[in-house]
DNA sequence: AGAGTGATGGGCT
DNA sequence: GCCCATCACTCTT
């Protein structure tokens, strides 16, 4: 099992979307495999970057591999990663995982045994993530001591050879762009 | 299984 | 002010 490197996920959103299905989000002893992803571009209206850098996604604009948090509703957190190069704004969102490991922590964060990570606000609540975390390097380990564990990681499944595409979700324009892959669950 | 709805707060058009 | 890249609960097929 070994972390991401940077350049994989230097590409552009859409190309590197697909590729994180199958992977892994891991946090300390909480696992789970990316299961449903989009892809935001700058170019893209349905992308917080479309209208440029605000210090709200100032994130986005940074190198890839850092992760993109962003409180919306007023109660939920969404995690992305940032993919490109510095300045493009792009970045993949994770909306779903298959829990695999840590399952009872996230249980308990969740404070419900069932639906645990299959959206993108409870994937951030089972996992703790939360606007501390916006920024946090992926592909690094953390320091010594620290905390957060946050990363990316590749336990060697391929990526599905044809996933699930289709267009995005709970947006209001872009709604045409085929940016969203899924892998449906076994069970 | 699917539709409708209220909760809730930061950022911006 | 108003708008969300949402969730959980409820009621209905």
């Amino acid at each position: 099992m070994r972390r991401l490197r940077r350049s994989e996920l230097t590409g552009d959103a859409y190309d590197v979307a697909p590729t994180l299905l199958h992977k892994l989000l891991v946090d300390g002893s909480c696992v789970g495999r990316i299961i449903e992803v989009e892809a935001y571009t700058a170019d893209d209206p349905a992308s917080h970057s479309f209208r440029g850098m605000t210090t709200r996604n100032s994130t986005m604009f940074g190198p890839a591999g850092h992760l993109y948090v962003y409180f919306t509703y007023g109660m939920h957190h969404c995690a992305n990663v940032v993919t490109g190069d510095v300045g493009d704004g792009q970045a993949v969102l994770l909306r779903a995982v298959e829990p695999l490991e840590g399952i009872e922590a996230m249980v308990a964060r969740r404070g419900r045994s069932r639906n645990i990570a299959d959206g993108p606000g409870k994937l951030c609540q089972a996992f703790g993530i939360d606007m501390s975390d916006n920024g946090l390097d992926l592909c690094a380990q953390g320091p010594k001591g620290s905390v957060r564990s946050l990363g990316l990681y590749d336990d060697g499944m391929p990526p599905p050879p044809s996933p699930t595409v289709s267009t995005r979700i709970g947006i209001s324009v872009g709604v045409d762009t085929p940016w969203r892959w899924t892998v449906t669950r076994a069970d």
